[in-house]
DNA sequence: ATTTTAATCAAGCGTTCGTTTAAAACAAAC
DNA sequence: GTTTGTTTTAAACGAACGCTTGATTAAAAT
């Protein structure tokens, strides 16, 4: 009670942050921004998180290790393949509902710039390729094949990511109060549903609806007129 | 002769901006930087767009002004579905291809905290929901079905898009001249192909397989445990 | 020959940036 | 009640930010 009750500096910053980074993004915020938000000082973030960019190391390793837990989580190579993809799909699903504004950072802050978050996303993505390859190999494709692997590697995670960052931008749109002619026009020609829990799991069903048809359409996939030119290292 | 031979101003100062955004996000680019990549003065900059959010708009505008070209270029209802699939797969591809950097741009930049961006977004984005419907009509698709809208709405732009963002990312990471202990071991993991012709026109055929079989199996989905609730305006 | 227009430049406006410092306030421990 | 270590504060550092100004140049139009 003795001021437990509201939450440490710490964690205002980092949620400050957190939400303030998937609005507009890493860049276009600053660190009086975040600490007017976290109510707290400037010099705060400072002594709990070094630099800014120490911020956003916390929330991308936050983000992926959370992220890992889930396509791991999806049974071994006993479970039935389709059981095992919808299985997936539904984790994915809960994962980003229940971080959508932490995985909008982690995922979408471009890193080319500064090495330092180039590397830890980098380290991260080779332990996904390597968790993957199990997967894939279970749904009978053939992980040598380039082309194959190039176009589902990120499939799942992109399109879901992308109805989140959707379904975030539209609940600004709404909360806006001046709407422009085209903005109302939108609104009143875009049929948006109520995402609460009936909705998702009629949207997790379907998704592995389509991945896992999808997958096995490729997998069968052999054209005629091609010769070996899969093994291009 | 007269100069003519490099590009005038405007169109060096445009380039270098697509170029620079797309590496950094347009937060983390200022004017100065644009300016001297462009090796012209920094007022160059005001005299021919305004306001660096003016560059802005000038590029997304044209994203999406070849964007529509593209996915209106598919044929008609005459046009066999498939067919028409295969179409818009091809021609999405070549676009992404073509202009990466610049669909890295329009696409990824947050507005929601740039109302004229968020204006001009969702302008393009009312011209994209009536030009898909009648393509989903033909697949067989119920456009009133608002969860398989949801899961089907941009996964054709995401999936591409981020091949191509993936692509850039690793250009870069090759560029990189001192690499980590993680960079190497990620670098010797992947087995990254020759992105040339021959492997867009299979990965096109894959993608376009993938998409269409895809669709098909949620336009035939109609699952047992439901009922109607697919007209929640 | 004179005026108008378009293009370019150096310099600087006020503001905000990320970061740091040194000291105050506070807690628990001795 | 003093000490000790943690948390918080105000103030300020130099650098960079977006943007503007006023002068200069060269070509075009009159």
């Amino acid at each position: 009670m003795t001021g437990q009750e509201k939450k440490d500096a710490k964690q205002r910053i980092y949620d400050a942050a957190i939400s303030l980074f998937a609005r507009k993004g890493y860049a276009a915020v600053g660190v009086r921004e975040i600490a007017k938000t976290a109510n707290v000082n400037i010099s705060m973030i400072c002594y709990y998180f070094g630099k800014k960019v120490d911020i956003l190391k916390a929330i991308i390793n936050e983000c992926y290790d959370k992220y890992y837990q889930t396509i791991l989580n999806i049974g071994d190579e006993s479970t039935p393949t389709q059981e095992r993809v919808r299985l997936i799909v539904r984790n994915l699903v809960e994962f980003f509902r229940a971080n959508t504004e932490l995985a909008m950072v982690a995922l979408n802050t471009l890193p080319i710039d500064i090495p330092e978050i180039m590397e830890l996303k980098i380290k991260w993505m080779s332990r996904k390729s390597k968790a993957t390859i199990e997967l894939y190999t279970q749904l009978g494709l053939d992980t040598n094949d380039v082309v194959k692997i190039n176009v589902i590697r990120a499939v799942l995670t992109t399109i879901i990511l992308e109805h989140f960052q959707f379904r975030y931008a539209w609940k600004h749109i709404m909360q806006t109060p001046n709407k422009s002619k085209y903005t109302r026009e939108f609104i009143k020609q875009e049929t948006i549903p109520e995402y609460n829990d009936a909705f998702y799991e009629k949207y997790s069903e379907i998704l592995a609806e389509l991945y896992f048809h999808g997958l096995n359409s490729i997998v069968a996939h052999n054209p005629a007129s091609e010769e070996g030119n899969n093994t291009t290292k």
